[in-house]
DNA sequence: ATGAAAGCGCTAACAT
DNA sequence: ATGTTAGCGCTTTCAT
């Protein structure tokens, strides 16, 4: 509303209201309501009539007055760290889905793995007055989402994380640990020893749960982990396949010992590896193999091939507004936890070990 | 509202309104109202107790009877054909950033390049009372933005495409001709003359485009065009990658003639190109040049790197938000077409043709 | 500078 | 089965 001195102002169209199609098909206002919204018996002829004088009008019921009255906006929240990586784009776009199936519109906020962001987009949602929303981070506010929880209309679900299970909000997975394990053993068996990990930042349970599933693998195998070559990222950030180009070069060019293996815990990351292994001179995967995790799109389709772990990505998203949904209809949601299946997929970046 | 009978019922908390911050301020409700919006001057004691009150209670304006009242929602729509494509993520992260910024929501609708999906939503941002909607896709049902244009309070702005200029919706693009006319020229320039040419549908204009850039080239160097050389999609569609791998695998077991060059109207194709010639036994770039086009994030990582004509996704969104913010605060808009700078990214994925 | 009052378009409780 | 009525929480005249 800055200036209104731009001569050229729309015409105002008023859309009908529904007034407008009561007073049309001579009828009550809230005949016309109960007609749209089947919450009372209206007579088959009343309803031909109120629908025909919709068709005719075009009436669309206004959101703004329906939600500002039921306290139901049809409308969702999704926080999400970054949209531009694949990882969550494509639990985006199976929440999106659905969410459209079920009429529901999703508002999307982008983090960029910021605290701040994530405080300021809650308070932003629930003054939209969504109906529930969906939180993937590693980050979060315990003490927020519980005052959320309580406070507002606003039912959450967490989706791939969350720093404790403690509390009764949903959570969609897979077994981080477990996942990790099997990795690590795939790669023991190939006859690698000196098995590099490359981890964002262990502040996410997620990425604890894996690091332990790969000490496990160690440990259960009877070889002995060598610390020098786990290396931990300190801060979450949204380039990853740069961050697994730097890592993975300032490791190869600084350390007394070149594993033959690298494991990684994203494709993107791997990606970046990748690449800094064979400036370095090395072959991947003949002088190292190199694991990603996720499953992305491109990790198929680059060369080589990345083996890495499956996350059912779009799954894990339709699950997770399936969940968000009942919860909004006030449907009972037995299970808390849901975890999902992930699966190993081997490709060619990694290969059994060469004679040392 | 299906089943009311599940006992847990939450708590209804009752956020607090503008009345009780009133009251507490001993002030009437205009009063508050002229505080927050700075929509009437209120005195500086009086302003003062009533943002202390505001602070006390964590009063947030309730959105949807604000929007009611005022034809104002702060809700911006979002309609993309495919979240999971770098493409659109970036250029949606670039949106979102901005309108967040601006204190907008933005409302994700993902189409999958389905024109009956693109109407559909474009019926339920009008029906959310989005204050305005960006809109990529090639599509476009004409007559039906004419319609909404006029018959809402929506404010439109194309991305990337738009299949005709003739009306003042504003898009923001590049020069996709020009863009492509470089392209082959460059690779004419290293000796190739047999260059291939993989497209998506030229139902959308930018490619329609692109593809007489690509004649273009060819005539002004007076070399001489082999139609069967350029392969066409007839259908627009998701699995980008996989349509490049499939497209380059049979072009490349059919044709008599084998290109020194191929050129592709996307970084998702050129990737997938790139695998089925290298299946078919052919080394990229020694015996095939490969190019994309969009230069996502990916393109420089692979191997090897892809030589791409570079769009500023991230500022196409950001400049589409812009254009759309001043539309809705009623600025006009002087230029409808904003034209961006391209640049073509030479990597390792072309080269000099060799001896035949 | 502040207050009173109307009403945005709808749903829901109640009455008939 | 249908109508009447009272707001939901806010912005916006219009008075004062």
């Amino acid at each position: 509303m800055k200036r209104i001195n731009n001569k050229k102002a729309r015409k105002r169209y008023k859309p009908p209201t529904m007034d407008d199609v009561a007073e049309l098909a001579g009828v009550a206002r809230s005949t016309v309501s109960n007609a749209i919204n089947d919450t009372a018996p209206v007579s088959k002829e009343v309803k031909e009539r109120i629908f025909k004088v919709i068709e005719e009008l075009q009436y669309k019921p206004n959101n703004l007055a329906r939600g500002l009255r039921s306290n139901r906006t049809q409308l969702i929240g999704l926080i999400i760290p970054d949209i531009n990586n694949p990882f969550y784009s494509e639990i985006s776009k199976g929440i999106e889905k659905y969410m459209n199936q079920k009429g529901f519109s999703v508002v999307l906020c982008n983090t960029d793995y910021d605290l701040a962001q994530e405080k300021k987009y809650l308070d932003k949602l629930i003054q939209v007055n969504v109906d529930g929303l969906i939180f993937i981070t590693g980050e979060q506010d315990l003490n927020l989402i519980a005052e959320i929880h309580e406070k507002s209309n606003t039912r959450i679900v967490f989706t791939d994380r969350s720093n404790s299970f403690n509390n009764d909000i949903p959570i969609i997975t897979i077994d981080h640990k477990k996942a990790m394990k099997d990795m690590t053993k795939y790669l023991i068996e190939l006859g690698h020893k000196n098995i590099a990990y490359i981890s964002e930042p262990t502040s996410m349970k997620t990425l604890r749960d894996r690091l332990e599933g790969y000490k496990e693998a160690f440990r259960e195998t009877g070889i002995s982990i060598n610390n020098s070559l786990i290396l931990i990222e300190s801060v979450l950030q949204t380039n990853k396949i740069k961050r697994g180009y730097e890592i993975t070069s300032n490791f190869l060019a600084q350390s007394p010992l070149i594993p033959t293996a690298i494991i990684t815990t994203s494709d993107l990351l791997a990606i970046g590896a990748i690449k800094a292994i064979r400036e370095k001179g090395y072959r991947v995967p003949d002088d190292m193999s190199v694991t990603g995790f996720d499953d992305i799109e491109t990790a198929s389709y680059i060369c080589p091939g990345l083996t890495t772990i499956k996350q059912p990505l779009s799954k894990m998203g339709t699950l997770s507004a399936k969940v968000l949904v009942e919860l909004i209809n006030g449907n009972p949601v037995e299970e808390k936890q849901i975890i999902l299946e992930h699966q190993l997929i081997a490709r060619e970046s990694t290969c059994r070990v060469k004679q040392k």
